[in-house]
DNA sequence: AGCTAAAATGTTTTT
DNA sequence: CATTTTAGCT
């Protein structure tokens, strides 16, 4: 353990050591934060404080908690299985399976994902006849999700709001969708934490005996807590005050979901007894990036004081390269890459390419896939969250708790049963009336035969398919239970018949889903229960499947890429509109939530650090100019060097020695020249496949190719505007 | 009921 | 522009 303790700079070590009370670690990025959340662990254990059971640990992501493990794990071995280290969210759910019942609901309750959540906000919506114009269910989940951070229950919000028209609609919205979601024993992710809270404040022997259990708390990136996470936290730690935070005031970029940085900045005031340990020697970047960043942040007002350090020395200069519009910057980044790959020995893997939205990936990976550069784009549409995941998990929900209306109503007709939107909405108006479920009603169809008269036999057969299924569940394994499920329903059938590029990627994804359950079921923690594996479904986010060893470019939004760390970055589209956003704009507070996260982007780069931008964009199918972001004016011009040519010398380059830099990086690659496609050319379409080029006709500087595709036959294209690629 | 075609609509960021 | 929702037709 000694050993250990030396490797720590003195602030690390003391906030290792000083293990009783309240304790505030203020830890700037790449400060060696996690070094010190897992030393400490390992010291509590190792001078006996308390037993590896007696450790609780919150972090936000899946990732970060699994990290905690493993580094637990090499300095103590087999210690960390019995430590509870999970997401908030996932903590919450292992106290809730086992008293949830305390409150009305199933231990036995599933978790809506924000898509389920607004499929019933729908639902709600239409039932109470409201203008979809005017509420929609995302904006009216977040006015709610809002008043759910600030503690506040359906009937609180219609009281406070009685007066507001509006907002008393919202009220009657947030009242039936509770009720909705207690009825199909669902709880969203808010609802996870509001009743874990609810759950410990009503019960105060519980709430006893998990304060005894838990000696000592960690929390990690306390900035972005929000306020259920706040009072979560002030209820277990309410005993002993072994609460120790770690975090950045300056990395607080989830105030959209909640987060109050206020919790980080009043913790002192919050626990009298409070010491605070500040950690600002950086051991990840070099000075120049550090100080570009320090920069940057240094145009927030009220910030905790710090000012990051290295010993890491200056290192090269920050790489600016501003180009005509996205498809150029996109190109600069891919050829530097390769260029580095090819001549300098770089990895593909130390590339990271962050930007401020998913929509900003699409030009990225169509350039990538072009220029042949290996690379995976994380999030965006989460693997669960695609249409035939969410199909298969919302059998398997069905079959584990049958009052989950919503699962139901997404597969009754899926595939075609002949069951369509007029007899599900008989089956849900009599479900209402009874006071039960939409699959109770089915089972007793028979008894609704005045209104179900037409349908009553594909209900019956629906019926019986799933009550089949049932049956398996707990006597078979995951996979040969999700075999059955794709089979016995006629879901691959379907898929087979359908027998497109689409349909095939739909069944890989299937397989792939399958490989997941596999995983799953050889965990030795998994206890065989369909709910765990449908919870660990609900709680994953695809950030977590992030694989450092493959030797791809990783392409991800600044957000995801908090925690994170790369030999070189790519932050592109530095414009004003794009980054800081075109709704930030308005506000100082928001535009300081945008610094913060240009703060954490630079932050990410150990050695170079590229910035780019465009001087105009496609928004919307339309090309408008851009101009830099402020935040790149923020840099001082001696910390950069500037790879774009000057517009002005491109053009006299141009004539005179053919090439310049821009020149470069914007044209001449073979697949763009129309001319280039020949008869008998094999080429690939993003939406049609592979296809065999038939004929090329000329017209103008541009082509007509008349293409054989083998999944839909013969279609003529524009050689331009196709995108295809040759093969 | 289900298909196709036209229209509308949306871009932050995510556990 | 790219996806999702709706209208109109079979």
């Amino acid at each position: 353990m000694n050993e250990i303790l030396d490797k720590l700079n003195p602030a690390q070590k003391e906030a290792v050591t000083c293990t009783e009370g309240p304790l505030l670690i203020v830890a700037g990025a790449g400060s060696g934060k996690t070094t010190v959340l897992v030393n400490r662990i390992a010291y509590i254990i190792d001078r006996g404080l308390a037993a590896p059971y007696q450790i609780l640990a919150l972090t936000f992501t899946n990732k970060a908690a699994r990290e905690m493990k493993e580094r637990i794990t090499a300095l103590l071995p087999g210690f960390s299985g019995d430590m509870w280290i999970g997401t908030f969210h996932s903590i919450c759910v292992k106290i809730l399976r086992r008293h949830i019942d305390l409150l009305g609901y199933s231990n036995d309750f599933v978790i809506y994902d924000t898509i389920d959540s607004r499929a019933v906000m729908k639902e709600c919506i239409r039932e109470l006849d409201l203008d979809d114009k005017q509420f929609t269910p995302r904006g009216v989940l977040s006015v709610i999700s809002g008043a759910k951070n600030n503690s506040m229950d359906a009937d609180t919000f219609e009281t406070i709001y009685k007066n507001d028209f509006r907002m008393s609609v919202i009220a009657q919205l947030y009242k039936l969708y509770q009720q909705k979601l207690k009825k199909s024993s669902a709880v969203d992710f808010d609802d996870l934490l509001i009743n874990t809270v609810k759950l410990l404040s009503l019960n105060p022997d519980l709430l006893e005996r998990y304060q005894n259990r838990f000696r000592y708390i960690l929390v990690d990136e306390y900035q972005d807590t929000n306020n259920i996470q706040y009072l979560l936290i002030s209820l277990l730690a309410g005993g002993h005050h072994n609460i120790c935070v770690v975090g950045d005031d300056d990395q607080s970029i989830y105030k959209f979901r909640g987060a109050n940085v206020g919790n980080i900045l009043s913790f002192e005031s919050d626990y009298e007894d409070a010491k605070r340990v500040t950690l600002d020697q950086n051991y990840r970047s070099t000075q120049t990036i550090l100080d570009a960043a320090n920069a940057v942040i240094s145009h927030n007002g009220s910030r905790m004081e710090k000012k990051l350090w290295t010993s890491n020395g200056g290192g090269s200069k920050l790489h600016a390269f501003t180009a005509r519009d996205e498809y150029e910057e996109a190109r600069f980044i891919a050829r530097t890459i390769k260029k580095q790959h090819d001549e300098g020995g770089a990895r593909f893997g130390d590339f990271a390419v962050l930007y401020r939205t998913n929509a900003q990936s699409r030009v990225l990976e169509e350039i990538f896939m072009r220029e042949a550069v290996p690379y995976r784009v994380l999030a965006g549409l989460r693997f669960y969250d695609r249409k035939e995941i969410k199909d298969i998990v919302a059998y398997l929900r069905l079959l584990s708790n049958t009052s989950d209306d919503t699962s139901l109503r997404r597969i009754i007709n899926e595939p075609k049963r002949k069951i369509g939107a007029a007899t599900v909405d008989k089956l849900t108006a009599a479900s209402i009336a009874d006071d039960c479920s939409v699959y109770d009603i089915i089972k007793n169809a028979d008894a609704y035969a005045d209104e179900l008269k037409s349908s009553a036999g594909r209900l019956k057969e629906f019926y019986a398919l799933i009550e089949s299924l049932r049956k398996l569940v707990d006597t078979i394994p995951l996979t040969q239970l999700i075999t059955r499920v794709i089979n016995d329903t006629g879901y691959l059938a379907m898929l087979e018949a359908e027998d497109t590029q689409e349909s095939l990627t739909r069944q890989e994804n299937i397989n792939e889903f399958i490989n997941v359950a596999a995983e799953f079921e050889k965990n030795p923690e998994y206890n065989g229960r369909l709910s765990e594996f449908l919870e660990g479904v609900s709680l994953i986010s695809d950030i977590d499947s992030y694989d450092e060893d493959e030797d791809a470019v990783v392409m991800m939004t600044i957000h995801s890429a908090k925690g994170l760390e790369f030999p070189t970055v790519f932050l592109t589209g530095l414009e004003e509109g794009l980054f800081p956003g075109m709704k930030s704009i308005t506000s100082e507070d928001d535009i300081e939530e945008e610094r913060r996260l240009c703060y954490v982007a630079i932050t990410r780069a150990k050695k170079d650090l590229y910035l780019t931008k465009a001087r105009s964009r496609t928004v919307f199918g339309k090309t408008v100019p851009a101009r830099a972001s402020r935040f790149f004016e923020e840099i001082p011009k001696e910390y950069t060097e500037d790879l774009s040519a000057p517009a002005s010398l491109a053009k006299s380059f141009v004539r005179s020695a053919g090439k310049s830099m821009s020149d470069y990086f914007s044209g001449g690659d073979a697949q763009s020249d129309p001319l280039d496609f020949n008869k008998g050319d094999i080429v690939e379409h993003r939406k049609f496949g592979r296809g065999t080029v038939v004929s090329v006709k000329q017209f103008g500087k541009d082509a007509i190719l008349e293409i054989n595709f083998e999944s839909i036959g013969y279609k003529q294209l524009m050689a331009a505007f196709a995108k295809l690629k040759k093969l």
